[in-house]
DNA sequence: ATTTAAATTGCAACCGATTGCAAAAAAAAT
DNA sequence: ATTTTTTTTGCAATCGGTTGCAATTTAAAT
């Protein structure tokens, strides 16, 4: 309604330049100290509001950082958000959060958009089905660092800031051995991504080194939806022998598929053992309360964050390739407990 | 690195003004189709990107909504996130979402932000403390909409969209009561925020129409965390005599309380039934099942979203205080069931 | 062939903040 | 009082896209 203030308005009150005023605003150490105050106040007087599309236009930097994630319904990702705006915020950025809901296409969209937008910086983490990361190369092309977490896969001139999931999975799977399970199933995801990939080569492994032959049917891939774990419990129960464990890598998957087996009859951890990954509230929720991996989602944001900050500040190198493991704990509860 | 590509640039390789690069950019009709198709190419050659600052400096519009939520880590908000990009993106308009972590400090800082960044319009729900609303006049004084959603609080010249909460408490109350509950127990939360307020008067009135006396330990007001919720629950075991019922305004609390309730042998739903709300993923993972509220999100994202575009497009008033009602319905399930 | 109407294209003035460089003013040194 | 140094302030160009209006070209009508 009323008429956006500009510097041009202040200088024209107070008699001075616009070059001054604009100084003045920026706290600039060359305007003299009573000058300085003077246009504050008048700034604040007349309801100045910076304009940072004139700002950014002549500087050429939006002070601006892009998140990209699959999913916002996740403990998980909300812990990695305010991870992340918690440095981001302190070092004077904005952030954009996009969310592709597991969705390529859109993904693909975000990455265009926040391109357009001009961040000065991207950190995402790949949804679902994300098959190749070309929408990330504009950004590379044009010196904006982007750190993948997470949900990554290898990528020149970028950073990944991950956990180490080949040992989570294989711990999870030697902690199901150790509690004399003999037959374990996996339940995971698309193996192409990293995260799920890596934990069943820590399963394959450990089953291996325990001297546990591997069954074909024992790897079922599903969607995370609550469908297809219903679906998967289903197809454990027709599996013959059944298995006496389940090592999960969803928390949410792994309950509801609890929640079914039970229905059937089936005793959780005594028929099966099982394990779940990410440590989500659910865990505790579900009965047998949950063994899972903890998942340091603030901890991931605030790390990738940081690593980012430093590339745009100039304080590490802005296009090297490098990765950063950030530590994850198995943590044991009565769902997997089959001994003292 | 490598420079950018401005209209100019396709101008002067084209022999063009740049009057004419930008309406064929926009797809203008009153440029010619050949020189059209040319101009597009160039651009999608030369890596063109569209440089929206210049554009909002120039528009003195930014085609961005800012949408400010109180938590991420929700299934509800989620939705609701879900439901206003649908529209928005629909509409061809951004977003910008601002979470401030319950905290009222965080959501002021939130709405300066969104304000300086020039959104076209806003929607919003409170965070838990909010106490007063100053920080949204600045966007009513500039005719910037506002649009309140879920925890609302009346504001003039804005639009609110809600849930009828008075009834879900009703109808929830009223189901525990045909159970045969006597004793019911209302875990809530702030009451100054409308959603637990008018909740809790829905609850009063079904009482009182059903000549149950209200007794003043009944009403218990907590935070919404884990420890908040188990403590509520050693206080209720505390009470003398124990309530035969309660309706708890979060799925999460009546889930963990649930939880700690039957660690000391208290069955549910026969010694105390429970009703939650907001039917989130967790109420169909606790024993038993919870009956639960289920709170329309992706519609309510969609409709606040729509009455947003419609005033910035001029096809509703502006400025206009009103108040739209999402329908919510009750679920029932075994928490609560203690009849056939 | 000439006039009239319609379709294209260009001119030029914005939008508001920033910043290198020069000018002016004030303070310090001679 | 004059020169030198330091502080403050102003000038003016720049960032890139948009749009009202005028000019030009092309098509249609007479």
């Amino acid at each position: 309604m009323t008429k956006e203030i500009t510097i041009y308005d202040i200088a024209k009150k107070l008699k001075l330049s616009p070059a001054t005023i604009s100084r003045a605003l920026k706290d600039n150490k060359n305007v003299n100290k009573i000058t300085k105050k003077k246009i504050q106040d008048k700034a604040k007087e007349l309801g100045y509001r910076h304009n940072s599309f004139a700002s950014n236009l002549r500087k050429q930097k939006t002070h601006t950082i892009g998140v990209m994630v699959h999913e916002l319904n996740s403990s998980f990702i909300a812990s990695v958000l305010s991870g992340i705006e918690t440095v981001t915020t302190q070092a004077g950025y904005d952030i954009i959060i996009a969310y592709s809901g597991e969705s390529s296409v859109k993904e693909n969209a975000n990455a265009l958009n926040l391109f357009h937008k001009r961040v000065d910086g991207l950190i995402a983490s790949l949804s679902f089905d994300t098959a190749n990361l070309n929408h990330f190369t504009p950004f590379i092309k044009k010196g904006i660092p982007v750190i993948l977490f997470d949900r990554v896969e290898d990528l020149n001139h970028t950073t990944k800031v991950i956990i180490d999931n080949y040992k989570a999975g294989y711990k999870a799977t030697q902690h199901l051995i150790d509690q004399g399970c003999k037959k374990i199933v996996m339940m995971t995801s698309n193996l192409k991504r990293n995260v799920y990939g890596d934990r069943n080569k820590g399963y394959s492994d450990a089953l291996f080194d325990n001297n546990i032959h591997f069954e074909s049917d024992w790897l079922i891939i599903n969607k995370l939806s609550e469908q297809a774990a219903i679906d998967s419990a289903h197809q454990i129960m027709k599996m013959n022998p059944m298995p006496d464990g389940v090592f999960c890598t969803s928390d949410f998957m792994a309950a509801v598929c609890i929640r079914t087996l039970k229905e059937q009859g089936i005793k959780i951890p005594y028929d099966i053992a099982f394990v779940g990954f990410n440590n989500d509230v659910i865990s505790k929720i579900v009965e047998p309360n949950l063994t899972t991996i903890n998942y340091p989602g603030i901890n991931m944001g605030e790390v990738a964050a940081k690593s980012l900050i430093d590339k745009l500040t100039g304080v590490s190198e802005r296009m090297r390739t490098d990765s950063i493991v950030i530590d994850s704990e198995l943590i044991i509860r009565q769902s997997s407990l089959r001994k003292k």
